[in-house]
DNA sequence: CCAAAGATCGTG
DNA sequence: ACGATCTTTGGG
């Protein structure tokens, strides 16, 4: 993919840490996230373009959830442009608000770190499942629809310190660094290679120009 | 049609 | 290290 368009998944990547994401009541920080390519990108689930992946390549900031394993959703924040068909995987946060709905969602971990650390956590934290799929995150909400929709507040103006490396559990792209999370945050998860990776280091890094 | 893989998570 | 659980995808 040309290198204007890996630096823009990339940009809006790091750009969605530090912001809060409201899902059915509940607010979390968002501090982890994962960009994915699109159509350029092997690790992508718009690395082929099927009826999956097609919210992915529609206009930007609608929410794309998937089903993870049979298990879990994940929810990720379409980032365009529309002929890329990237994403940014939301991967960790700290409740901000609505914890005690977070607490009664995630069946009361033991420490609130834990109720939105890793993907499937988040979007269950969050309420998210396939009902939300394809809303738009940047819509305004009459107050009454407070506790009913998944919405994006606008970026911060102080940015935290950033760190990067691998994503994780993809078996392919597997060393390519974009995860990006807040430096030293408690809530961001481990780093779990995915079994069906090959050997770290085989596969190149992107590069960034 | 069938089989396999999968952007996970909790437990052991 | 492993199993739960099910949808999507690709091959024959």
């Amino acid at each position: 993919m040309p290198a204007r368009d890996r630096a823009d998944v990339v940009r809006r990547a790091k750009e969605l840490l530090g912001r809060t994401i409201t899902g059915h009541g509940v607010s979390v920080r968002i501090t982890e996230v994962e960009a994915y390519g699109g159509r350029e990108d092997p690790a992508s689930h718009a690395f082929t373009r099927t009826a999956r992946s097609e919210i992915m390549y529609g206009p930007a900031y609608r929410l794309y959830v998937y089903r993870s394993y049979g298990i879990h959703f994940c929810a990720n924040v379409v980032t365009g442009p529309t002929e890329i068909g990237a994403a940014v995987l939301l991967r960790s946060g700290e409740v901000v608000e609505g914890v005690d709905l977070a607490r009664l969602r995630r069946n009361h971990p033991a420490r609130d770190v834990q109720l939105a650390r890793g993907p499937g956590n988040l979007a269950q934290a969050l309420g998210i499942t396939l009902d939300d799929l394809g809303t738009d995150l940047l819509a305004e909400h009459p107050a009454a629809e407070e506790l009913t929709g998944v919405r994006l507040d606008r970026p911060r103006r102080t940015r935290p310190r950033i760190e990067a490396g691998p994503r994780v559990g993809v078996s392919k792209a597997a060393d390519v660094p974009w995860r990006f999370w807040v430096a030293g945050d408690p809530t961001v998860s481990a780093y779990r290679r995915s079994p069906r990776a090959p050997a770290p280091g085989t596969t190149l890094p992107a590069r960034e120009h």
